[in-house]
DNA sequence: CTCATATTCATACTATAGTATGAAGACATA
DNA sequence: TATGTCTTCATACTATAGTATGAATATGAG
């Protein structure tokens, strides 16, 4: 029985890897601004961790955005990754 | 040399205790709303802990709010939080 | 292909989020 | 005083967030 992953962080790590291509940074330098660690960034990517508000806090300085714009978009790809299930093959 | 409790976390206690207040609920009854502990609730609000974005969501359900509106909250009250420390003692 | 950079995987560890229970304090109302 | 409701405190525990290191895999440029 391996660890569940749940919808929220899979959603969450997406919304995350988005921010940090449109801020043209690579993950160890994100990981380096926002005072975190290089796998970790990854695994929060993967959908592997589910940060705390001080953790999102850090990751929308460093992608220079507001923690509720940030939270803003998760609400919204939420849904649409709701949306999606019924038809697609989410990868 | 005791656990250091930070600005964000007494920050959040304070507007989800304000929004349990505003929503009539005890700590015990948004607690069973919630899915989680009384006395976690209890320290939450006090500051002593720091949420994961799952659990701020389930707070957000029980409390019927949007999460962003809570997050937008919390950056409110994070910003008068430090205008307030110039000139007052924050207690 | 080689070389460099970016990301993921594996593993082990430390710190802290969140559970659980009971008792103590606070504050009303009778 | 007493009784009930709500909140905090104390303590111990379990689950998981986040650190740390190195190696494996992927991707892209020359």
């Amino acid at each position: 029985m391996q660890k569940q992953i749940e919808k929220t962080d899979i959603v969450l790590g997406k919304v995350l890897r988005k921010l940090r291509n449109d801020a043209k940074l690579s993950q160890e330098q994100l990981a380096l601004d926002a005072g975190l660690e290089r796998t970790y960034i990854s695994m929060l990517e993967l959908g592997q961790r589910t940060p705390t508000i001080k953790t999102l806090i850090k990751l929308s300085h460093a992608l220079n955005i507001q923690l509720s714009d940030l939270i803003k978009q998760f609400e919204v790809a939420y849904k649409e990754h709701n949306g999606q299930e019924i038809n697609h093959k989410n990868y």
